[in-house]
DNA sequence: CATGAATGAGGATTCATTCAT
DNA sequence: TATGAATGAATCCTCATTCAT
């Protein structure tokens, strides 16, 4: 009896898809509204098929959120290592790339996943804090511990809040992925008149 | 077999009940994952009985999401109106409400549900939009162009995108529903920081 | 407090409303898609006032199937006993009380209940052999005796199986009630050519 | 926790058990008395399976409904269509077959199925008049002309109500359904008496 | 490895019936 | 008597997961 059967492909490779497959529509339906029926037949398999990957529908969201870590930190990072760069340089780059890799892309979607199923899964929301958002803060403390000393802040505690700084970014995922049908948001503008608040003008000593 | 007692009750507050009832499960666990049948027992009535003032699940969701919404805006609308109060002023009153009426009550997982359930049900987002965050930035518009014209901001373009004073209050309920088990975030001083930075020192002018 | 509160009303005469409403909705939609609730609205009183009439909706049916029972039965029964009319004549007039009190009135949709729930409900069933059919039967074997001995029959072997005379009775009722629509039937001369079947034409001596 | 054998089948077997289950026991209690479960467990499969074959519980019932229209229709068009049977043998066969075929199988609850939930499901009524009543009344209306042409009939205007020769039909449905159980009827004599009563004895003109 | 038919626990919703007022 | 809010058993349908092929 003939079967239709796929040809056997990399592990990896197939794995790559489901994840791709579970994200698409988590992203689009959330959690609880995505059928895994729906992400075989997007990733092109057959139901059983996800299972030979997953163990169950929770791993394969927490794997994909886990999995999905934007390199943006790392770049941040490294920049922010090397002290000849300006802070409000290395802040601006950073908007900059979180704006092209995260809020221009489908990755916004992900991010809006975590804030909204994280609850629900607190291995998630661990792991966001630990990997993505510890070692953000800890950049940001650097950056503006640097820049107070430097005398560019206009209000030298902000090194003590950090998380004001990740505020716009936070604010721009939901604005574009809840709001922005209904008004738009300037991304751009936002970040940039967020610097202007934050920086004294260039030259300007107090 | 016994049966529970049946008490009646004034309509609107057995309402009240379900919708206290319902707000508290979804906000916990997310739509999908509610059961009726848990709504009815945390109201302390019989499953038939919430059909009685909701016709169905989605309803009832729908109904929570926009009746949930806070009083705090009418307050600060009424600051805002009257020109004698301090723009800075009346932004410090509205992070304080905000803090006593949502961050530090159940409503503070609301921002969390429509995250969540907002692709499924947009009618939630867009009510959200049209009733809360259109008419916050209206307000914050008004405030922002007054501080700016008496010469209060460190940065007059902060008036051209409101978003950035919503930012610390978004990010203060995704850090409390989400990372506060793992870091504590000081929102008091988050707020103060904020507007520190956003406004020069009383009596300073530039 | 003041609560609606129909007057008091005659209990036979609210029963018989009752049983009204029951027939309208239960021949229109048959006894399972029939809420209680809905009987109860058409009789234009409160849910909880039909069980005051009767203890539950089965018994709510069988009163009603039991009760509508046509008084056609005791005019034929009159004409039979008088020897004086002809055999044919009882039929002819038979089969018009039929047209007239049943076939054209909603009472046609009774029967097809009966015949449709009956073997749902034993008790309606048993009450109608009892009560119609084997007196209706009785009568006809009487009247085919008569019209055999007279001579009147085609086939006297007719008043072995009196259901024949029924049949062209029940067809009419199936067709009317289910077929009408698609292809009219006149049961005029449904009747009229199945009496010419039967009997010789007069004065017609084999 | 023992988990019953998964017996996989072919896909149109396993569809014609269902139907045969659910036929049994729409007809034995109707529509709404069946459970889906119950369907399943004659079936001998998992309540699930059933809605791997039919969407829901309607379209089962409309696809059985629809589905079980016998084949006797088939070889009565035959018969007729051979100008050298005599139409009194044809309708002779014709109510040999409905005896063997419907009444004696448990075919023969279909009309009450029918009867009961026409009003329901209007294109059950309508699909049974057009493929089955329609087409045997055509039938019918041959034979009953080549009958009276040969001057068969003791009353050729049979011809024009060929009703009158479904109701013998109807009627022994009607009667095994509902009355044999308190009075048997004969339907082989039934149906030869009704033969004798339209058509006049062999050998015999007028 | 891959498939997809089969399973059955789970949950939304309905509605006959009850009973406090 | 009459009311209608309240009850909860009953039933349809979904979908995560399993496993024979």
């Amino acid at each position: 009896m003939s079967r239709k059967r796929r040809e056997k492909r990399d592990p990896q490779q197939r794995r790559a898809e489901i994840l791709a497959a579970a994200f698409a529509l988590f992203a689009e339906r959330g959690f609880a509204a995505t059928r895994m029926e729906d992400v075989a037949a997007r990733a092109g398999i057959a139901k059983g098929t996800v299972y030979l990957h997953f163990p169950d529908k929770e791993r394969l969201f927490t794997e994909l959120a886990s999995g999905v870590a934007s390199p943006i930190l790392g770049e941040i990072e490294e920049l922010a290592r090397n002290e000849a760069t300006p802070p409000r340089a290395a802040l601006s780059m950073f908007y900059a790339l979180f704006r092209r890799d995260v809020l221009e892309t489908e990755r916004r979607h992900l991010l809006r996943l975590i804030l909204a199923e994280g609850p629900i899964f607190p291995g998630v929301a661990e792991f966001y804090h630990r990997e993505i958002i510890s070692r953000g803060l800890g950049v940001l403390r650097i950056l503006l511990a640097r820049a107070a000393s430097r005398g560019d802040l206009r209000n030298p505690a902000i090194a003590e809040v950090p998380q004001l700084v990740i505020a716009p970014a936070l604010t721009s995922i939901i604005w574009t992925t809840l709001f922005e049908r209904y008004e738009h948001l300037d991304t751009g503008k936002l970040f940039d008149v967020f610097l202007d608040t934050l920086f004294l003008p260039e030259g300007d000593a107090r």
